[in-house]
RNA sequence: GGCGACAUAGCCAAGUGGUAAGGCAGAGGUCUGCAAAACCUCCAUUCUCCGGUUCAAAUCCGGAUGUCGCCUCCA
């Protein structure tokens, strides 16, 4: 496949640097609070390359890290009075009810930064050894930068023009405005381990570089993360870890773009906020996850409930074509009638260019694009009445149906049972629209008397009332059903 | 101020040198007691603007305009 490396600034092969085995890196949570939808895009999005490279025969080792330490975990904490592990903890937690719900797969290994501090001092001290960082009389560690020649190659900053912008706190005993903290010295009443410098805790980005080494040989095959990440962050990983080892710390960078609201970010300070609850309130998880994916990882995507519901849309119609072809297929006598050989060429076309879109960075939007073809292409063999009867119909199906669930298990969409998921889609639109379905089924019943009855003007008034509750009627071979206008 | 990204139909959105995917909305049709849904068909001579390179440009280069991001915790 070819991936978009942010170190190179362009799409590359993707080779791993062992054969078939993958070590993948990226960087999870601070657990302080619930994710939003950026979490969410995020998390999908490496969920989707860790699911395409398994598919592709890669043995991945996915690393995914929990910071569970931290200023804003410490602060949180004391805000609520309790202590800061049981605000790590309590948020560890929430993150994997909205992961699951989401179908994120568990990575092959979660660290937690707690559970390995031995490893970030023994990374410090190392750092120490060699010359690139320095204790200060209060029990910092820094970095210092200037000794590390490559610092801005990840983030194409140029390290003379940083400088005019830093400037050292008050109170900071930086050497170098640059430099930043491997290790920081505890304040009274904060949480502390104890190492050579002191009582103390492990800096923000020396977590990632420590565990990425204990999990994974360097360099990482990929390293991830949202794009704000690239700096200063994943500047400071590289720093560190290629310091520490001399060797290059990861070859493929991946980044991925940010969730906005009205074309601008969202943030907390903005107010434009959206927790990924605060969505699966409204819209069932897989349309959110189906949203995410209509857009290419790297884009901005602007969020808005207006194009949730657009997605929705585009969920059902790709539910509603899988369940008419279970319907084709729970047929049971097909005909020896000769099938046109364009529709059987036109599906291995699609099949390439799904495969294609996929290998070509990651391009879910146009692989997505490809799936509807697929979908017309059997809505014009389940239209015709000879082909849909001919053993050539049912081929087809037969492999539209197999290609589905194979490209389902990439996109961790299109996993479920068609006619159990549309239902459950209905009563979610229902919800929404604030419609009470035994109403509606009281409604519907009379109807059906009436009809019965052959008093077409009591059925259709009965179907303009449900019209007005926003109901629409579909009268079946099987009975009348409905769905939410 | 420094660095970077983006600009494609009414809207959303793929497409990085070979003559514009797909979705939503819209129009027509099949079906139906009438409908609706579903399904089928149609819907950009053109890719923000101005120059340039090339047999060939939405795609490459230069410039303009606009939008956004990073440089401070942030997916």
């Amino acid at each position: 496949m070819r991936l978009y490396n942010t170190l190179k600034r362009s799409k590359e092969a993707f080779t791993p640097a062992n054969d078939n085995d993958v070590n993948m890196y990226v960087c999870g949570i601070t657990a302080y609070d619930l994710c939003h939808i950026g979490h969410a895009r995020s998390s999908v999005v490496f969920d989707v390359l860790y699911r395409y490279l398994k598919h592709e025969g890669y043995k991945v080792n996915f690393i995914r890290n929990f910071t569970d330490i931290d200023d804003k975990i410490i602060k949180r904490a004391a805000e609520v009075g309790k202590e800061a592990s049981e605000i790590a903890e309590k948020f560890i937690g929430e993150f994997y009810v909205d992961m699951d719900r989401l179908n994120i797969q568990r990575p092959t290994v979660e660290p937690k930064c707690t559970e390995h501090i031995p490893e970030m001092i023994d990374l410090t001290q190392r750092l120490i050894d060699k010359g690139h960082a320095y204790a200060t009389p209060s029990g910092d560690v820094y970095f210092k930068v200037r000794s590390f020649d490559g610092y801005g190659k990840l983030s194409g900053r140029n390290i003379d023009e940083l400088e005019s912008g830093a400037r050292i706190a008050p109170g900071e005993e930086k050497e170098d405005p640059l430099d930043f903290a491997l290790w920081k010295a505890a304040k009274p009443g904060e949480p502390f381990w104890e190492s050579p410098w002191g009582q103390g805790r492990p800096g923000w980005h020396l977590e990632c570089s420590a565990m990425s080494e204990k999990y994974s040989p360097l360099p990482l095959d990929i390293h991830g993360g949202g794009q704000d990440l690239s700096f200063p962050h994943h500047e400071n990983e590289v720093a560190q870890s290629e310091a520490a080892t001399g060797k290059p710390f990861a070859n493929y960078w991946v980044h991925n773009g940010f969730v906005q609201i009205n074309s601008e970010k969202m943030s907390k300070s903005l107010g434009n906020f959206f927790t990924i609850r605060d969505i699966l309130d409204k819209f069932l998880p897989e349309t959110l996850r189906y949203f995410l994916l209509t857009m290419h990882y790297r884009s901005p995507l602007d969020f808005s409930f207006d194009a949730l519901e657009e997605g929705e849309k585009g969920v059902k119609r790709i539910y509603s074509a899988l369940n008419q072809i279970d319907a084709e297929l729970a047929k049971d006598k097909w005909k020896k009638s000769p099938f046109p050989e364009e529709l059987t060429k036109e599906l291995d076309d699609l099949e390439k260019h799904f495969a294609e879109a996929m290998a070509d960075d990651l391009n879910t939007a146009g692989a997505l694009g490809h799936i509807f073809s697929v979908i017309r292409l059997a809505g014009r063999v389940a239209e015709d009445k000879n082909l849909r009867k001919a053993e050539g119909g049912r081929d087809l199906f037969q492999r539209i149906k197999a290609d589905m669930a194979d490209w389902a298990t990439i996109l961790g969409i299109f996993e479920r049972k068609p006619a159990e998921f549309l239902l459950e889609l209905r009563d979610n639109r229902a919800a929404r629209a604030g419609i009470d379905p035994a109403k509606v089924q009281e409604l519907l019943d009379a109807r059906a008397q009436a009809r019965k009855d052959k008093d077409f003007e009591k059925s259709d008034a009965i179907r303009d009332e449900l019209a007005a509750m926003q109901v629409e009627v579909h009268d079946t071979p099987q009975g009348a059903t409905w769905d939410v206008l």
